[in-house]
DNA sequence: CTGATTCCATACGCTACCGTATGGATCACA
DNA sequence: TGTGATCCATACGGTAGCGTATGGAATCAG
């Protein structure tokens, strides 16, 4: 979590920021209830941060940089081809479910969030863009012809959302994506865009 | 909408709760900001529930209702088997875009108030596993055989919730879920829970 | 140790919302 | 038209959060 110290930076604000926001949504992100839950008062945020709308801007950054990261990085591991993409069937089943790193647990509120804020709807769309082309790639390592996969992508990326929406038991999710991966590509016929 | 009365009804007041959530959220829903959207004040609010507990209830329970019916009777009209599916595959992917119906449009944001509520989430789960099961027999329709297509159909429904997340353009959604209807009826191998 | 800087608690006025109480407006119906 | 029931606006006190101002504590440089 955050630091020993005990005064307070900015960061310890962003991620008591997540923390709310993952407990309470959008709701929940308010200064004087954020700063008792870290037994601090509103004069510390006020001199971290100009605005509540600064604070969000700057939880807005730290996200879809962690964000993007995240799962990316951590296949990147993974040898490309079809192990790398049951890696991310099982990671992305499961990662949902951790509360240790305030961004990926907070993410389904931060997606409700960008409804309402145009800011955080481009923050969203740049992260879900960039993970479908990675997804892309893989598909596309697994087929080694030249096709395009973005569709399959979105479509597996849409499933998982989906599911973690759906709250299931994550074993069941992963062999869910594991199925949805084998019968993608299985297919062989490039998806028309109609 | 509403009736044409000045009189305003529970049901009124229900509609005016999900225009509100749908457009700031569950945040949005503020008797007296609500109360300033009908034109009328919080006397008539609180004539008519006891609560904004009692309200969300009311909210909930018409969603419930609606949810549930909405796509189903739609589709009970179409004659099983492929053709039901592909309609399902055009209703799922255009509907969710009319603001028309104060329920289907508020649909996101209630799930996300789901994650705070405990009578919200059990809503949804009712919801959602009654949209999967009607679902999964419209796969069965098109086997013909007796296997179980609940995995197929979970999977389906929730390609369909994250291509809702991810706002993208209707006829591409449309394609997509078609596509995806296509692979997986295409799948002869029942599906391994693991 | 001392001065300067960084960081934060407290106090204050302001606004928005909740919940209740009460009187008045409007409707149904005879 | 009158009368009871239905519906609602207004007014009030209470709570919670925002934003600012100000003094003081913690920390670091020298």
């Amino acid at each position: 979590m955050g630091k020993l110290t005990q005064r307070l930076g900015r960061e310890d604000w962003i991620l008591a920021g997540f923390r709310a926001l993952s407990a309470g949504g959008v709701g929940g992100l308010r200064v004087e209830a954020v700063a008792r839950g870290l037994g601090a008062t509103k004069g510390s945020f006020y001199w971290h941060f100009t605005d509540p709308t600064d604070w969000r801007a700057a939880m807005l950054d730290y996200w879809e940089e962690a964000a993007f990261r995240g799962i990316i990085t951590a296949l990147q591991a993974v040898p490309a081809g079809a192990a790398r993409l049951h890696a991310l069937a099982r990671i992305a089943a499961t990662k949902g479910h951790d509360p240790s790193h305030g961004g990926t647990a907070a993410e389904p509120a931060l997606r409700d969030w960008a409804r309402y804020a145009l800011d955080v709807a481009d923050a969203v769309r740049r992260v879900d863009t960039g993970r479908i082309a990675f997804v892309a790639e893989c598909f596309q390592d697994v087929h080694a012809d030249g096709r395009d996969c973005t569709s399959h992508a979105r479509v597996f990326y849409a499933a998982y959302l989906g599911l973690q929406l759906l709250q299931g038991a994550p074993e069941a999710d992963v062999s869910a994506l594991l199925d949805l991966i084998a019968v993608l590509a299985k297919d062989s016929q490039p998806v028309l865009i109609a």
